[in-house]
RNA sequence: UGGCCCGUAGCUCAGGUGGUUAGAGCGCACGCCUGAUAAGCGUGAGGUCGGCAGUUCGAGUCUGCCCGGGCCAACCA
């Protein structure tokens, strides 16, 4: 019994309504509930589920780019597994056989350095263990790792085969790796050439960039003349700069290059003069007399340097003049040597900020040397320039013959001191008054994070791959010709990735495959002593991928490798085994060919994959690498589409650090939430741009999360209350029922297009919408007068469940891949059958009948009358007159025929939500809304008693003689339920 | 420094080929309901569309420059 208004006591008759009842919980629990049903889809083997359920339909591969073993996943990982599960998931639902084979990248060198970090600790030295020992801690190391993270990754609700992933340092993977090596290698696109690394002459070993440290070193410097000697090319005018004698000056800090030098760079975009000294002391390097061409901006500085106490500025020197001229080697004729011309390049490095506006090139000695001057080698050639690149400098310092006159002189000795390379080399240039002027300099110099001494770029024997040479049986087509193609042949998400991954194959170099390690898999390839050429043998090639199948690649390092693989016919002797190993995006360019093509293991997979799906950062790696790799040895790429998402930011879009403390981990995102959160942010990201993440956004997703979960709640609540036996016949059902059917069908197609172009937001937004504005506010709200107090038998009652079921099935389907344990959960609260889950439906079929356009068309303008109607209570509110809208009877007052039309034979007060309401034809005095012109609401209270079940006011309330508190319809129902003995 | 990409309300996002007062959901404020209740409904306030200049009758939409941010340019993955 409660108190009404009036004072009078009211029957409670809230038993006898059809009231949801679900034990679904408003709150959600997340992170303590999501592990269990973890447990269930693993004892009830879903993805193996799926597989069988799936095994005739198309195959959609989507194929995980591994990511590397050493460490926790962090948000990044969380992103991109979560967006390949999304794919993944709802191509399985849309009818394919959807399979996900994750994997890992295990080589490389930021694990090797683990391990040597761990020999440091223990006082050990890595060069004293065997390299295979050393490589079995690697492998053990990766073990653990990739142990970990796919305990993280499957927390992330990602369904995968995870008891069954690849690794790229299983044996069969190094056996397939060393076959996909070998076919590039008998093709004819492997060569040795050479390329300058930073090198460490006190541990005579390669480092790599991140093994580098840059301290405050002491430099030579010296200014150097080289001669000009010709000008012009042929059948131009003798340039006047050659009569003249002047000479090209350029500044170095590292003399020792000088016989190394094959070049001078300068910049179109820098002014030049020519300049002659007019007075200097008598005893002076740069002589009364000599003239030399340099940047105007700097030619005082270097004049002072050289200690010249007059000079004066003679001619401008243009670029083109510039591009003409060949100096010689300031060396030249020492020993015999250095008879070579010396040509200039235009160079983009080069600036006017120091020195003299010229940098002297070397390009077995500085990265920018060495590129300007393999960009430049076809262009030299022809003019019968020797472009080969010398090795000056041996790994232990020394001069090479190469450096001839100076043999034996060292660059760097064994404690890391300099040595006389630099002396020496000023003595010779000295002697042949090369030399304008010397110092020194105190700079940044790159340093052995380990040894802490001074490192050197160092020309260094490396395998490459070429892209422009024409390969073997292929009629003429090069590497970069079929990546190219092949670029074209595939579809991005989004395009912009198209000509970003176009732009980087365009212009990269050849591609330098070997690495000075011993954790990857070997170059296995032997190469003929006396011819240089690499072995092409078939049966050789057999031994050494049956080896590693068997044993893995440590095969290649182990006693009496080399007499094993070449067999009885040949000796040892004559060949060169080689001993790098892969650059590691070799490995990984080639999972295509050992995962997506071994049937045997994986049958549910296909080549060339469906999509790869990774960060912007794989268009230099990952695409970049896998495409070169499979265009070498398929002719075309491993995939067909490549989905690429950015990078997670925090809350303002900086960059996540540590050091900034902004970072997000996914393992503290689902403790606190849950990995639906995590996958709802994702899923409601524009994933093609970077993201953000923060504690804001955070929130904003857990309020959707609520706001949805609690739809669905009252789904289940009042689904409780529907025997499939009840269900009605589209034809049958109330035009709100059908209204609602068709925005099903409608969304039907838009949801399926949705996921078909992988835009996941766009899902969230269209269902959200969805489920707020047109399911919680408008039809739930209407419907629940039916639904709570209609006769058992009622139709319309009957009907709104039958649509309610609709949308049960629909939405927990579409849902299902973006928030994968809520819908399970959803689910299993209806069907909690033993193998039942949400992840083995298809989307569900949606009737094209349902679509109603001229239905939904009308409708519009019903809700426009009822959106006057509602601002018109809410006025009534305001004032106090009115609390419920149930308290209302208004008019309504319709001028506009359209709106009249509309409303015809619909009940405005069921709409509305009013007790009662009149429709009258014309105009009258009232509320108004400016877009729903005709329209007028003037506020009326409703008229008659409260019911005490359905809480209208209606004058027939108290005409029922058997339950004279409520209204007929209430005491129909009254009557249905007594009957039926509830 | 170069290549590519991004910058619309507090948050997440819509805004084909330039065209009326720039939209949605959430959040927020206020109100209602108390039979979805740590829920539900309604109303409202929030934006010089990163900035500046230009093209145009007209620019969030096109162009240039600038500012801010990101990815890439590693013997890093």
């Amino acid at each position: 019994m409660t108190d009404t208004a009036t004072g009078a006591t009211e029957t409670d008759y809230s038993s006898t309504l059809f009231l949801p009842e679900t034990n679904f919980p408003m709150r959600a629990g997340l992170p303590d509930r999501e592990p269990i049903w973890l447990k269930r889809w693993q004892e009830m083997d879903i993805y193996g589920a799926q597989r069988e359920q799936a095994k005739d339909r198309p195959l959609f591969t989507i194929h995980d780019g591994p990511p590397y073993a050493n460490g926790n996943i962090h948000i990044g990982h969380a992103l991109n597994k979560t967006l390949k599960d999304l794919v993944s998931r709802s191509m399985q639902m849309l009818g394919y056989n959807s399979a996900y084979v994750p994997g890992w990248d295990c080589h490389g060198l930021p694990i090797e350095w683990k391990i040597e970090e761990q020999y440091r600790a223990k006082g050990k030295d890595k060069n004293e263990v065997p390299v295979v020992e050393f490589r079995q801690e690697c492998r053990a190391f990766a073990e653990q790792w990739v142990g970990i993270q796919r305990e993280e990754f499957k927390r992330l609700g990602v369904l995968g085969e995870w008891d069954n992933p690849y690794l790229t340092m299983s044996f069969d993977a190094e056996a397939q790796i060393a076959r996909e090596l070998m076919k590039v290698a008998t093709t004819g696109q492997l060569y040795r050439g050479s390329k300058p690394v930073m090198w460490s002459v006190v541990e005579r070993t390669a480092l790599a960039e991140a093994e580098i440290e840059y301290q405050d070193y002491e430099s030579d410097t010296i200014w150097v003349k080289f001669p000009i000697f010709l000008a012009g090319r042929e059948g131009s005018q003798m340039n006047p700069l050659v009569s003249a004698g002047a000479s090209v000056v350029i500044w170095t800090t590292t003399p020792w290059t000088i016989p190394a030098n094959r070049a001078i760079s300068y910049s179109g975009k820098i002014a030049y003069g020519l300049y002659e000294v007019t007075q200097a002391p008598a005893e002076n390097w740069a002589k009364v007399g000599e003239k030399y061409i340099i940047a105007d901006k700097l030619a005082a500085e270097v004049f002072a340097k050289a200690k010249v106490e007059a000079f004066e500025k003679r001619a401008d020197v243009s670029a083109e003049d510039m591009a003409s001229l060949t100096c010689s080697h300031p060396l030249k004729g020492l020993a015999d040597g250095y008879n070579f011309p010396v040509p200039l390049l235009d160079g983009e490095h080069v600036t006017d900020d120091a020195g003299t506006g010229f940098v002297h090139t070397a390009p077995s000695h500085g990265l920018d040397d060495f590129e300007i001057w393999m960009n430049s080698t076809r262009a030299l050639q022809a003019r019968g320039i020797d472009t080969t690149i010398p090795f000056a400098v041996d790994d232990a310092g020394f001069y090479t013959a190469e450096a001839p006159g100076l043999e034996g002189a060292r660059v760097i000795d064994d404690n890391g001191k300099k040595g006389d390379a630099n002396q020496r080399v000023i003595t010779a240039l000295a002697e042949r008054g090369a030399m304008v002027a010397r110092g020194r300099v105190k700079h940044q110099y790159p340093h052995s994070w380990r040894s802490k001494k001074p490192v050197i770029f160092r020309n260094t024997p490396q395998w490459f791959v070429y892209m422009d040479r024409p390969i073997e049986g292929a009629e003429g087509d090069t590497l970069r010709h079929r990546a190219l193609n092949a670029i074209d042949a595939t579809r991005f998400y989004p395009a912009a990735g198209q000509n970003r991954l176009r732009s980087m194959i365009a212009d990269r170099p050849d591609w330098v495959l070997s690495r000075q390690r011993a954790w990857g898999v070997p170059i296995t390839v032997f190469v003929e002593k006396a011819t240089g050429e690499i072995l092409k043998d078939e049966a050789v090639n057999h031994r050494i991928a049956q080896s590693f199948e068997e044993e893995g690649a440590d095969a290649w390092y182990k006693e009496g490798a080399a007499a094993r693989y070449l067999g009885e016919t040949r000796n040892p002797d004559d060949y060169e085994m080689v001993t790098d190993i892969l650059d590691v995006w070799f490995d990984s360019g080639s999972t295509h060919s050992f995962v997506l093509r071994n049937k045997q293991k994986w049958p549910h997979l296909k080549f060339p994959a469906s999509m790869y799906l990774e960060g912007s950062d794989q268009h230099r790696g990952w695409f970049h690498s896998s495409l070169l790799e499979s265009c070498a040895t398929n002719g075309h790429a491993p995939y067909e589409s490549v989905l690429t998402h950015g990078f997670t930011m925090d809350g303002e879009g900086k960059k996540m650090s540590k050091s900034l403390g902004n970072t997000v981990a996914p393992q503290d995102i689902i403790k606190q939430y849950g990995a639906d959160i995590l996958r709802l942010w994702v899923a409601s990201s524009d994933y093609s741009e970077d993201l953000r993440l923060g504690k804001e956004i955070i929130q904003t997703t857990v309020d959707s999360y609520r706001k949805l979960r609690n739809t669905l709640r009252w789904l289940l609540g009042n689904l409780a209350h529907y025997q499939p036996s009840d269900a009605v016949d589209f034809a049958d059902m109330p035009e709100l029922e059908q209204l609602i059917l068709h925005r099903l069908a409608q969304l039907d197609g838009q949801v399926r297009d949705a996921y078909k172009e992988y835009d996941y937001r766009r899902i969230v937004t269209l269902l959200t919408n969805f489920m707020n504005i047109e399911l919680s506010a408008f039809y739930f709200d209407i419907r629940k007068d039916a639904l709570y107090c209609d006769p058992i038998s009622s139709i319309r009652r009957k009907a709104a469940l039958t649509v309610l079921n609709h949308l049960f099935e629909c939405l927990t389907a579409w849902l299902a891949p973006i928030l994968v344990f809520t819908m399970e959960e959803v689910w299993l609260e209806r069907f909690p059958q033993e193998g039942s889950s949400v992840h083995l439906r298809l989307f569900p079929e949606v009737p094209a009948e349902w679509i109603n356009d001229e239905l939904a068309a009308k409708w519009q303008l019903i809700r426009a009358v009822r959106r006057v109607v509602t601002g018109a209570l809410e006025i009534e509110r305001r004032e106090k007159r009115i609390g419920s809208s149930l308290e209302a009877a208004p008019k309504v007052f319709i001028a506009d025929e359209r709106y009249r039309t509309a409303l015809q034979g619909q009940d405005l007060a069921e709409i509305a939500i009013t007790s009662d309401i009149e429709v009258i034809a014309g105009t009258g005095e009232g509320f108004t809304l400016e877009d729903v012109p005709g329209v007028a609401v003037a506020p009326a209270l409703a008229e008659g008693n409260r019911c005490a079940r359905s809480w209208k006011i209606l004058p027939e309330v108290g005409t029922d003689p058997d339950f004279p508190d409520v209204t007929l319809r209430d005491a129909q129902a009254l009557r249905e339920r007594a009957a039926a003995g509830l």
